[in-house]
RNA sequence: GGGACUGUGGGGUAGCUUGGUCCAUCCUUCGGGGUUCGGGACUCCGAGACGCCAGUUCAAAUCUGGCCAGUCCCA
């Protein structure tokens, strides 16, 4: 197996080696931007959306699921939007072989699918909230390179759809959606800045948006969700409105919440090295991998201890994986490094005789694990991994920002600006000229690195109304 | 939309300038056998490719044209 291209030099084409090797996935499909999801991916893949309902649910949204298609007649309703997508949509206009009268929309997102029927099931005060969110396909037909799960045109998309009462509840249901992406980035062990888009960068038709981005080195950022308030902006065109306790009719107020397998292309962007991908053990297809050793001397002993290991661990619901191939021992290392596999447990002669696994975590942590302290020492291993996991990621994602006082510095710049900005658009457009990249927005959640108060913007020198933000080169 | 570049087994490549020595090189991969197994084993046998169509020529992976696919840059 060749080594793989360096991270911090060639970083895309470590990337795709890297998800091509570890079979996270199959591009050799016809269509660009239209992937496989092979076993090993799909396996993270379901643990990542696991992670994602359970955390939804834990603040009150329902599942549903709607068609793929929309009618024209539907999609054309929210003018903003519409301009928004209109480039991006794949359109089924064909029957067998008869032109449909309406043509209908692939889902690009799912706004107009929903929404006519949210003006159905909203009809009092008592209907709300209604929080509800889908797991689909969306389709959006990208011009730009495509990449696995970083950019495609057939997207495994969360997208979670509300209705509030007014104004003040839906920015409440947003900060509800902050604490639950700060749950998910948690399992993840992924730090992310939330980052409010200005003006000209919102989500099309909404009133304000927030961006989860994180930085993926050279100064590149990645968006991996984004939260957004719409106000009535689409209750209007589409009729939501509700009966108020004083008997009046009133638009709802709307919040989206959306993510992708982006999650899963930011995963192994962020924690993957030199030996291939990492997964933390909330996602990772198999938690355990155990390889036995076989010897001559050793007759049966230690691939017998293995099944044992493999079961008692399966037992207490670990996911494990009992690697009894032909390779040798030393391959399969390397394999299920590249794969990125929290925990191996080995097991040959010396560990048989002396009743204890020789584990080793993906971060190098070596140690013994006594047979009948199995499952509890792997548990406390895996935790400890995690932990690693998350300091490793949060130191690198420290180093990854930069506080800039002049917009010379910005060319060329390797890390993720942190900038002073008086928040016109001059300005803004200013700095994205700059930076040859995207002014961010101004952070929501703290700031990436230890800063004071924000001097003079960068773009006119004015101290009115000036506020911290970040410029960057969205990959 | 404009420009440039690239298509060779499953993956990565050599060969192309100067047509023949190419029923196409090497690494990896894959199938089978033997031996082995404490960090990418060795060995034997076997499998697998010139994007598509036309043209030039005694002869095309190589030259020409068109098409298709992909990549990068610019708007």
């Amino acid at each position: 197996m060749a080594d793989l291209p360096d991270k911090g030099t060639a970083f895309i084409d470590w990337y795709l080696a890297v998800v091509e090797a570890a079979e996270l996935t199959d591009k050799r499909y016809g269509v660009k931007g239209m992937n496989i999801w092979t076993p090993y991916g799909f396996l993270a893949r379901r643990h990542l959306d696991a992670v994602l309902v359970r955390e939804i649910e834990a603040t009150g949204s329902q599942p549903v699921e709607f068609p793929t298609l929309i009618p024209e007649t539907e999609f054309a309703k929210e003018k903003e939007h519409i301009k928004g997508f209109d480039e991006q949509v794949f359109w089924v206009t064909k029957g067998g072989s008869s032109t449909l009268d309406v043509p209908l929309v692939l889902r690009p997102t799912s706004e107009t699918a929903i929404y006519p029927v949210f003006a159905l099931w909203v009809r009092s005060h008592r209907d709300l909230p209604l929080n509800l969110y889908q797991i689909v396909n969306v389709f959006r037909y990208e011009t730009k390179t495509t990449r696995p799960f970083l950019r495609v045109r057939e997207i495994h998309f969360f997208e979670e759809h509300t209705c509030q009462v007014d104004e003040a509840h839906a920015t409440e249901r947003l900060r509800s959606n902050l604490g639950a992406f700060r749950q998910m980035a948690a399992a993840l062990a992924l730090p992310y800045v939330a980052v409010r888009r200005p003006d000209w960068d919102k989500f099309p038709g909404a009133h304000s948006s927030v961006a989860f981005d994180i930085p993926v080195g050279g100064g590149r950022t990645l968006q991996i969700g984004s939260i957004h308030h719409y106000r009535d902006n689409f209750a209007g065109p589409y009729g939501i409105r509700y009966e108020a306790v004083d008997g009046s009719q009133k638009l709802v107020h709307q919040t989206t919440f959306g993510l992708s397998e982006r999650l899963l292309g930011a995963v192994v962007a962020v924690h993957g090295d030199a030996k291939g991908a990492v997964f933390p053990t909330s996602i990772a297809p198999y938690e355990v991998v155990i390889v036995p050793i076989p010897s001559a001397e050793a007759g049966d002993a230690p691939l017998a201890a293995a099944r044992e290991l493999a079961e008692r661990l399966r037992r207490a619901g670990r996911r494990v994986r009992l690697d009894d191939g032909d390779e040798r021992p030393g391959a399969k290392y390397y394999r299920w490094e590249l794969r990125g596999a929290p925990l191996r447990l080995e097991v040959g002669r010396r560990e048989a005789e002396g009743k204890a696994a020789t584990a080793v975590d993906r971060l190098g942590h070596r140690g013994r694990i006594p047979f009948d302290a199995l499952e509890n020492d792997v548990a406390r291993r895996l935790e400890e991994f995690d932990r690693g996991l998350a300091a490793r990621a949060r130191a690198a994602f420290e180093e990854a920002f930069v506080l800039v006082h002049r917009l010379s510095e910005l060319a060329g710049s390797t890390r993720v600006g942190v900038l002073a900005w008086c928040g016109s658009e001059e300005c803004g457009h200013k700095v994205e000229a700059a930076v040859e990249g995207a002014l961010l927005g101004t952070p929501e959640e703290g700031l990436p690195i230890p800063v004071g108060e924000p001097g003079p913007c960068v773009g006119c020198g004015s101290t009115a109304g000036v506020r911290w933000a970040l410029a960057g080169r969205p990959l």
